[in-house]
DNA sequence: GCATAGTTCAAGCGGTCGTTTGAACAGGAG
DNA sequence: CTCCTGTTCAAACGACCGCTTGAACTATGC
């Protein structure tokens, strides 16, 4: 069995890019959680998948659902940061409803749009797990990207004074929606839709989708 | 054990509202599919729930998935109805984005919105085998209102001639999702929130959104 | 009464689930 | 070489899965 040195010793001197067990189950339970939902995919399918033995799962993460906790950590984190380094940005000033529209929507699609087949996987997964049929499930998710909301939520407030405070969260939600909608679609091409071919049409055919709809149609 | 007379004879003096087995399975069905998922929920669960035997859901349905097409069926009909019957009233004139909008969205939560609890289970079950994680699952709500979506789509692209037709494909599969999204979370009321007292109140929000969205955020 | 068709039942089928176990294997430190 | 720690392995655990069986029960038609 072709394993190679532990993370905890010292590097060879040529960077050897193998993948360690822990990582191959993340990729693959991204993959396989991403098509067939939590509860309908099996450890085993990812274990053998992922040329690793089903207790190392348990070895690693200690259960399934810990499994799928750090796989959901792991996805988001580039997402969160660059949501966070937006938002930094744009609150210096007064940005525009635009503006922070873009700073959710493209760290979403963008980042894991562009990368290729694993962007894509990724993205599906993210997308899938937002919406998952399980409570238990999507609140792993939305603890994951708890922290930024309000943030988000009061910056929109402050670009929309028109709107009521409702209205606001209702926009919010829809945003949300919309983009786990998009995530949730990567990989599954649709032969004859425009935004197939080039991700980053998708993204700025969303974004005007979402600014139309939050400059003219929330209630005072 | 309790049981009333079979559907096949003749009806009583009075009219018995009992319910069957096979309508207590399909309701109890509803409600643990869109409380846990399809692949989240144990026929065991689900005949202990509604007073039944296990092997009732193969002598009536044949299956689980045949259980849970039923389901969907049932549900989905008199939605189809109402949302036929308003097309077809529509189709005689010139309608607009709006009216094409309504006659959409309510069908899918004035009719299921509006009967208390039960309907809001209906709607929630509606909303999550729609983006269930397992295409199979998908498909099979796609298939229950397939024949309707083509209407549409050529309904809304005559009335927004100037919009190109992937963008009113893009459209349409925004308004779906939005819909189902507020479908699924029937019945898990966030405190604070205006549409959660007033169900009509949330139609003619997201109404209001998608037709801001329609009008001015498709390009041509 | 008796046969017949429709429905329900307890019990069990083979299979898969998530998780655990205890031994084997690897590499570094003393 | 000998510990020691981290990792992988085959095997098995009990529980639960969807589905089937064959008998029992019920109401109706003759």
């Amino acid at each position: 069995m072709p394993e190679q040195a532990v993370a905890g010793g010292k590097e060879n001197s040529v960077e050897t890019p193998v993948e360690t067990t822990r990582e191959r189950l993340l990729n693959v339970a991204e993959q396989r959680f991403g098509e067939g939902g939590y509860e309908g995919t099996s450890l085993r399918a990812i274990t053998v998948a992922a040329a690793a033995n089903i207790a190392a799962v348990n070895y690693h993460f200690g259960s399934k659902e810990a499994l799928l906790r750090a796989a959901v950590a792991r996805a988001m984190a580039p997402v969160n940061t660059e949501r966070r380094r937006r938002l930094d940005q744009l609150e210096a000033g007064s940005p525009t409803p635009e503006q922070l529209i873009r700073a959710f929507i493209e760290p979403g699609l963008d980042l894991v749009l562009r990368r290729g087949e694993r962007g894509a996987v990724v993205a599906r997964f993210i997308g899938r797990i937002a919406f998952d049929p399980s409570q238990r499930i999507r609140d792993l998710y939305a603890a994951e990207s708890d922290p930024i909301e309000s943030r988000y939520l009061s910056a929109l407030q402050a670009a929309l004074p028109q709107a009521a405070p409702e209205s606001v969260a209702f926009g919010y939600v829809n945003m949300l929606g919309l983009l786990a909608l998009h995530q949730s679609q990567a990989l599954s091409r649709t032969p004859g839709v425009a935004e197939d071919e080039d991700p980053s049409k998708l993204a700025e055919n969303l974004i005007a989708f979402l600014v139309a709809a939050f400059d003219k149609g929330l209630r005072s």
